[in-house]
DNA sequence: TGTACATCAGTGAACGCGCGTTCACTGATGTAC
DNA sequence: TGTACATCAGTGAACGCGCGTTCACTGATGTAC
C-alpha cells in the first residue's frame, strides 16, 4: 500500500485549511479549485483524489474550524470548556468581539465570514454551520451557573450578538461606524453575560 | 426624443426590483443577467442601457430596499419615524425577527440576505448595506427618549441583534434551533429595548 | 391633422474567458519474496 | 539485504458549459413641419 494513510490525511489536511483560508477570504463563488489546490502546494487534477465536489470541500472548510483554527483560538484566549473558569465567557466575548478577530480575515469564524453563503449550500454546509454555533452556545451555557431554559436563551442571544455584531461590522466599509458597531456589541454582550438569569 | 424618461425610469425599477429578489434567494455569483433581465421581462442584451455592471445593479439592489420594499414593509409594521410612537421601537423588533421576516426570502431584508457578500463587493455596495443600518439605527435612536452615547451604542447593539439573530436563523437548517435562536434574539432585544440608558 | 424623421430602448447573436470536472498517464513508495 | 512489483496520490491537458459583456441591428415613439 504506497503512500501512508497518514500521507494522504495530511495532503486533505493540507487541502482544507488553504481552502478554509481562501473561502474565508473571497467566498465560495470567488475561490477555484486551482487556486485552492495551489495555495496547497498540489495541482488541479488530484484534487478529487480527496473530495468529491467543490461543495464537499466547502463544508469541510467550514466544519474544520472548530477543532483546528479555532481550537487554537480559544486556546490563546486561554477558554476551555472543560475546565471552565468564573472569567470564561468573558474572555470568549472579548477574544470573539475583539478588533483583532475582526480584522483576521484568514482566522476568522465561518460564521462571520461566510453566513450568507452558507446559507444557501447544501445539507452538509448547514450541518458544519450548525456544528459551530451549537459549541459556542454550549460554552456560554457551561459558563452560566444554572442551566435553565432562560440560561440557554441567553446563550442564543449571546451567540447571535456575537456574530451580527462582527458580521455588521464586517460589512461596514466606514472604519468609524464598523468600530463603533463592534464596540457597542461587545459591551451589550457583556451586559448580557453578567446580567441574571431574567433577561435585563 | 421617444421613450419617455418615465418609461426608461419604469423599467430601470422592474429590472431593480427583478434583481433584489434573484439576489435574496441565490446569492451574488448565482444570479445572471440573462436571468435578471428574464424575470424584468426583457432580453439579455438591454441590460447594459440601464446599469453598467453586474455589481453597481447589486450595489442599487440593495439599496432600493430602503424605500422600496423595505418602506412598505415598515408601513405594514406601523413604523413611522418621521412621526414616532411610545411603541414604535417594540414594533419595529417584532416585525424584524418575526417568524414571517425569516420566511419571506423575497422580501428579507438585505442586511440579513447578503451580508458576505456585501462585504466582498466594491464600495458602492459597501454604502448601500451601510445606509440600511443607518435607517435602522437611527430608528432606534429616534424610539429613545434621550440622545446619548449610551443610547447610541445601545441602538447599534440592538441593531446588531437584529441582524445576528437573522442570520444565524437563516442560516441553520435545523428548523427548531432557527427558531429558538430567533425568538432568544428577539427576546433579548425587546429587554435591551426597555432597559434603562445604562446597559442591563 | 398627418407624415417623415431622428432617437434610443430593446433585441438576440456572438465573443472571450474561466471554471468544475474528467481522464489517461506518471512515478513515488510500501510490500512480497 | 536487495529487487520486482502493485498501488494509487499526484499530474496536467482537455472537455463542456455558462456567464458577463459587446455589438450591429430593429422598431416603437415623440417631435418637427
Amino acid at each position: 500500500m504506497p503512500y501512508s494513510a497518514e500521507h494522504k490525511r495530511q495532503t486533505r489536511t493540507k487541502i482544507t485549511e488553504a481552502a478554509r483560508i481562501l473561502f474565508n477570504r473571497h467566498g465560495f463563488a470567488d475561490v477555484t479549485i486551482d487556486a485552492v489546490m495551489q495555495a496547497a502546494g498540489l495541482t488541479r487534477g488530484g484534487f478529487y483524489n480527496h473530495y468529491s465536489s467543490k461543495e464537499a470541500l466547502y463544508a469541510e472548510a467550514v466544519s474544520s474550524f472548530l477543532h483546528g483554527r479555532g481550537a487554537q483560538w480559544r486556546a490563546e484566549a486561554g477558554v476551555d470548556p472543560r475546565n471552565p473558569t468564573s472569567d470564561m465567557t468573558q474572555r470568549m466575548l472579548k477574544s470573539y468581539l475583539s478588533p483583532e478577530h475582526l480584522g483576521d480575515i484568514d482566522g476568522q469564524c465561518p460564521m462571520i465570514a461566510l453566513p450568507s453563503d452558507t446559507a444557501r449550500q447544501g445539507a452538509k454546509v448547514g450541518i458544519a454551520y450548525q456544528e459551530l454555533l451549537e459549541a459556542m452556545v454550549s460554552l456560554f451555557q457551561t459558563g452560566f451557573e444554572e442551566r435553565s431554559k432562560a440560561n440557554r436563551d441567553r446563550a442564543l442571544a449571546l451567540a447571535a450578538m456575537c456574530v451580527g455584531g462582527m458580521v455588521v461590522a464586517h460589512a461596514l466599509p466606514d472604519g468609524e461606524l464598523s468600530e463603533d458597531v463592534r464596540a457597542a456589541s461587545y459591551a451589550m454582550a457583556l451586559a448580557i453575560a453578567d446580567g441574571g438569569n431574567s433577561p435585563p
